[in-house]
RNA sequence: GGGCAGCUAGCUCAGUUGGUUAGAGCGCCACGUUCACACCGUGGAGGUCACAGGUUCGAGUCCUGUGCUGCCCA
């Protein structure tokens, strides 16, 4: 056969592996699975259709197919569900944005339909790109049942699960302060809300009281980070007991001050002290204000010159600002709920562009904005703003446009989460789904158990229409005759003397009722409700399905921590409403990716790497074995990210500074490339310079160990016997395999102990280990030991047959073991070894010929009764002798290439153990052995070190470089003498005598001797380089 | 304010139930290209395991506290 070339070619293996899985469609599962068959079910996070993929999805769908890949191996009929979500708002948003930009378009310029029709195309073209990066890298995805979040079976789904939460009663309308995006405008969940810290200011406002009586306070001091928004109070609250509650204050001061640290005392006294000001100055008219609150007293608003109630709540705060709150329970989450306590109004002055309202008299038609600077202005001129403090505010805003959320008043929709959310804890906490690591389940149920009402309705166009019509001015009768003989539709009050009509059919089929029409919702649905059905509305829900029968519920779910109760916590939910099983059985929560500084990744911050990069640059297998080898238990790994020049290849650290530049100059050949910011001309005509990491490089560099390896065996297999390793063996049954050799023992325990332990690190979901285990097996043990040591074997015709038949069952398991990680790189490998070897015999395959492809190749599984400990803890011993001659030779600056005489003095079994490992020994070290066992004897002046028991005298002759090896002796005898101090010490105290293990105790009794022989050795030598320094030569 | 996590070599991370001289990859130093692989080989340097207490014969590992960093929830 013709020889392989020097590197393993990723881009030609990704095509050819691409073409080959499509052609077998290996990936593809049909729903029936064979007797006894287990069945492993997947469905993907599902994408949103908002833009490419970047790394985090790399690191999810990777550890997705590990699952996948493994267990088609190891025989379940396993089904991987790909597709896209329509991800509302930000699909909606983007479109828009990209509409105005360039062509000056709003959505209302477009209409609705047309509208609709531009996001289509827009999810088109993203779920394409998506779905070829997810094949580019490496998804087994069962390519068949690409689904959508928004396509008509995920619809049917939506209605009808839709219409059972309404008809159970589980969905109401009612006004609530939601969080406004006042530039979609739309509400958003407090999912979608971040904070930010902003500079602003607190305005101290004075309302005037109402016909004052004597030595009553004649007006009231609040304090506003929003001073527009009294145009909106309907009361001024005081605390009801303000010296109680100053007590309880007090109380809890003094608390914290006890368990405080000293140097924090100080602080805590000041503020005690300014409790104590305030009880003296503030608290006598707090208690008049609170009096007056009973009485029905009330101020009069400035501006607008209503006059509204002074109110006793205890939202009021006597120990903060001035002890008093303006109410505004239209536009504050905690106002609202002081006004429902207090049965105030509400009124709202917001339109839901974020300009003013008429309620705001005056000022309506202003911005926020403006309205604000008038309404200081007017306050200012008519003498009633008191103060003006800077301060910081924690300001909420959207995550969607980025602009402040506004809380507003507005209709919603809302599914009930009091019934629901139990049985979703419960599957938790009782254990049916398996959250790991074990720590997020906490966030979980807590999360859960606050069961709030989920807020279901957004305005918007883009997704799935609330399946409810709307009548007025019918009566029930009228709706029950309409709806006659319908068992899709339900209806209920709607508060206002007409109807709402839920129906699971997309179009309801019924125009009027009693002569009104019906007039369907605007809004649609949040998208996580349609992400909530995902595990079952993909197989077929409410269908009967048989892929709902042999898939649901899914084996596991892997996903991010962020969307943990986002998603995972509604899947639960939905899961067991609809079909009264939990979706899947385990959640594998991976780590966030994040930058070297901690921050994590995002194209607006340009700290990001695109995956197709590092698959372009160091091929797939490389990005999956990086994203394999971060897969920990940790919740962040940092990834730091660098610039790739185009011209010369030199890395450059991306940092604060650099990443946010359209150009940067390579610091190495001084040749500009551009970066995703590139805008002008100028700078979009120069090479593009990639994001990168060198963190794929270690697994680019193992594909390429691996593949040499191959040519290695490819090599050796040349002339072998018709293209069969094994003339003569049965190596169909991992019983009937009986290696003699010791390198083959070691190695087939090696094969038994890494498969068992990969398999139970890919069980547990250790991810990291798997890929750990198999790199350092492959690297260290295969290639460094085990090939190297065949080189001698495979140059004797009576060793050579079993050397070669050695070599092939490891790196064909080693290729099994590694093929859910690395699947193109194995692949490749798998092919050539088809077509060297077409009828070679493995173990795993009872006697079955290879696989047409490795991905549904037998999983290997090596009977426990190859796992031989003496074997690699005496193979151990010949690795060690090999390390100690080397580094004699570094150490002594012998020329790599001359071989030196080398003589091992050690016992009747180790000397047993070396003479078959002689021949390897001595062209892996480059020396010659010149004697071997008890009585050996080393030439005078020879370099010697101890090993394991075993003596190792390399004889220098002239080439012995006193000083150098003096040097080594002095550093081995103070090593030596540090570990017997130790040893002794330990060995001395008569705690550990009496209180460790005693096979402890005798275990480093042993190991002192042990340490004080190699030091006697060492001593030894030492005197003899002395003396034989001393003599002339 | 509540919760979770992290702090181990220059960098990124492992470190199972407490027990030899705390490991890996990258980077660094020295040497080496007829030999499967320079995307490589051989050897080496490099650590007060954040800090302070405690438990224990023995602590990177268990407990308490402190500091710093990040995330989640209010």
């Amino acid at each position: 056969m013709h020889e392989l070339p020097k590197h393993y070619d990723h881009r030609a293996a990704q095509e050819r592996c691409g073409t080959l899985w499509d052609t077998l469609r290996t990936w593809h599962a049909e729903p029936v699975p064979a007797p006894g068959q287990r069945v492993f079910s997947i469905v993907i996070p599902p994408p949103n259709v908002t833009g490419a993929l970047h790394l985090g999805h790399a690191l999810n769908n990777t550890l997705q197919d590990v699952l996948v890949r493994t267990r088609r191996m190891q025989g379940c009929l396993t089904m991987w569900m790909p597709g896209t979500d329509h991800a509302g708002i930000a699909t909606q948003a983007v479109v828009e944005k990209r509409l105005l930009e360039e062509e000056k378009l709003s959505r209302h310029d477009l209409g609705r339909d047309r509208l609709v029709q531009r996001i289509w195309a827009w999810k088109e073209q993203y779920e394409k790109r998506i779905l070829g990066q997810l094949r580019d890298l490496g998804a087994s995805c069962d390519w068949d049942r690409t689904r959508f979040t928004l396509d008509e079976r995920c619809g049917r789904a939506v209605r009808e699960a839709f219409l059972r939460l309404f008809r159970r009663g589980l969905v109401h309308r009612g006004k609530r302060l939601v969080n406004w995006d006042t530039y979609l405008q739309t509400a958003i969940s407090d999912d979608e809300v971040f904070h930010e810290t902003v500079k602003g200011h607190f305005w101290h406002i004075r309302y005037d009281v109402v016909d004052p009586r004597p030595g009553e306070p004649t007006s009231v001091v609040v304090a506003t980070t929003r001073p527009e928004t009294l145009l909106g109070d309907t009361a001024v609250a005081v605390h009801p007991a303000p010296a109680a509650a100053l007590d309880e204050a007090e109380r809890a001061l003094r608390a914290r001050r006890a368990e405080a640290a000293a140097k924090d005392q100080a602080a805590f006294d000041a503020e005690l002290a300014a409790l104590a000001d305030r009880r003296r100055d503030l608290l006598p008219q707090l208690e008049r204000l609170a009096v007056m609150a009973r009485d029905g007293r009330r101020v009069r608003l400035p501006l607008a010159g209503r006059v509204i109630p002074l109110v006793a709540d205890e939202w009021a705060k006597p120990e903060l600002g001035s002890g008093c709150v303006k109410i505004t329970p239209a536009h504050d989450h905690n106002d609202y709920d002081v006004g429902k306590r207090q049965g105030l109004p509400l009124v709202n002055i917001l339109e839901p562009d974020g300009r003013l309202a008429a309620t705001a008299g005056a000022y309506a038609g202003l911005t926020i904005a403006l309205a604000r600077t008038k309404v200081v202005a007017d306050l200012e001129a008519l003498g009633h703003l008191v103060s003006v403090e800077d301060r910081v505010i924690e300001l909420a805003h959207s995550d969607r446009s980025k602009t402040p959320i506004e809380p507003f008043l507005a209709d919603q929709w809302f599914i009930r989460m009091a019934e629901l959310a139990q049985p979703a804890l419960d599957a938790v906490t009782n254990g049916a789904v398996r959250i790991v690591p074990e720590r997020y389940a906490r966030s979980y149920v807590d999360w859960l158990s606050e069961k709030r009402d989920w807020p279901v309705g957004r305005q918007l166009w883009w997704g799935h229409r609330i399946p409810i019509w709307q009548v007025s001015g019918v009566t029930e009768a009228d709706v029950a005759a309409a709806c006659a003989g319908r068992d899709d539709v339900a209806w209920q009050p709607d508060g206002a003397g007409g109807f709402f009509v839920c129906s699971s059919r997309e179009a309801l089929g019924i125009e009027r009722v009693a002569g009104r029409e019906l007039v369907q919702e605007p809004d649609v649905l949040d998208t996580w409700f349609s992400s909530a059905l995902w595990p079952h509305s993909t197989l077929g829900w409410p269908e009967e399905t048989a892929e709902l029968a042999c898939f649901y519920p899914t084996s596991t779910l892997v996903t991010s921590r962020d969307i943990l109760t986002l998603w995972v916590a509604r899947m639960v939910i939905m899961g067991l409403f609809d079909t009264g099983k939990i979706p899947f059985s385990t959640v594998v929560i991976h780590p966030k990716i994040l930058d070297r500084y901690g921050e994590t990744m995002s194209k607006s911050k340009g700290n990001g790497v695109d995956p197709l990069d590092v698959i372009d640059l160091l091929g797939a297998d490389a990005l999956r074995f990086g994203m394999v080898s971060m897969a920990t238990e940790t919740q962040d790994v940092r990834m730091p990210v660098m610039f790739q020049c185009p011209a010369c290849d030199a890395r450059i650290d991306q940092t604060t500074a650099n990443r946010m530049q359209a150009r940067i100059d390579c610091p190495r050949c001084a040749k500009p490339f551009r970066t995703q910011w590139a805008r002008t001309e100028v700078d979009l005509a120069l090479p593009r310079g990639p994001a990168v990491s060198e963190k794929f490089e270690a697994g680019r560099n193992f594909s390429n160990k691996l593949w040499n390896a191959t040519r290695f065996v490819l090599m050796n297999l040349a002339d072998a016997d018709g293209g069969n390793p094994f003339p003569g063996d049965d190596w169909s049954r991992p019983g009937a395999f009986v290696p003699d050799a010791v390198e083959d023992r070691w190695l087939a325990s090696r094969l038994a102990s890494v498969s068992r332990a990969v398999t139970a690190a890919i069980d547990e979901a250790h991810f990291a280990e798997a890929g750990r285990l198999l790199y350092a097996f492959a690297w260290d043990e295969f290639c460094s030991a085990y090939l190297e040591l065949c080189k001698s074997r495979l140059a004797d015709p009576a060793t050579r047959d079993r050397a070669r038949a050695m070599l092939v069952v490891a790196l064909d398991t080693i290729l099994r073991l590694l093929h859910p990680i690395m699947p193109f790189l194995t692949e490749e490998i798998w092919q050539y070894l088809r077509t060297a070897l077409p009828t070679r015999k493995l173990p795993w395959d009872g006697g079955a010929a290879p696989a047409e492809s490795i991905m549904v190749a037998t999983w290997p599984e090596p009977p426990v009764a190859w796992i031989d400990e003496a074997t690699e803890a005496r193979f151990g011993t010949f690795l060690a002798v090999l390390g100690g001659i080397r580094e004699i030779r570094a150490r002594q600056n012998v020329p790599p290439r001359t071989k030196v005489p080398v003589a091992l003095r050690t016992g009747r079994d180790t000397a047993a153990l070396l003479a078959p490992l002689t021949g390897a020994l001595e062209s892996m070290a480059t020396v010659q052995l010149t004697g071997l066992g008890p009585e050996v004897t080393g030439a005078p002046g020879a370099a010697t070190a101890t090993v394991e028991g075993c003596d190792i005298l390399v004889d220098l002759a002239e080439l012995v470089d006193v000083e150098a090896e003096t040097a080594r002796l002095d550093k081995e005898i103070e090593a030596c003498t540090k570990s017997i101090a130790g040893k002794r010490a330990m060995l001395e105290n008569a705690g550990f005598v009496s209180r460790a293990k005693p096979e402890k105790v005798a275990e480093e009794r042993a190991r002192l001797a042990e340490v004080e022989e190699k030091l006697a050795k060492a001593t030894g030598a030492r005197a003899a380089l002395a003396s034989l320094a001393a003599r002339p030569r």
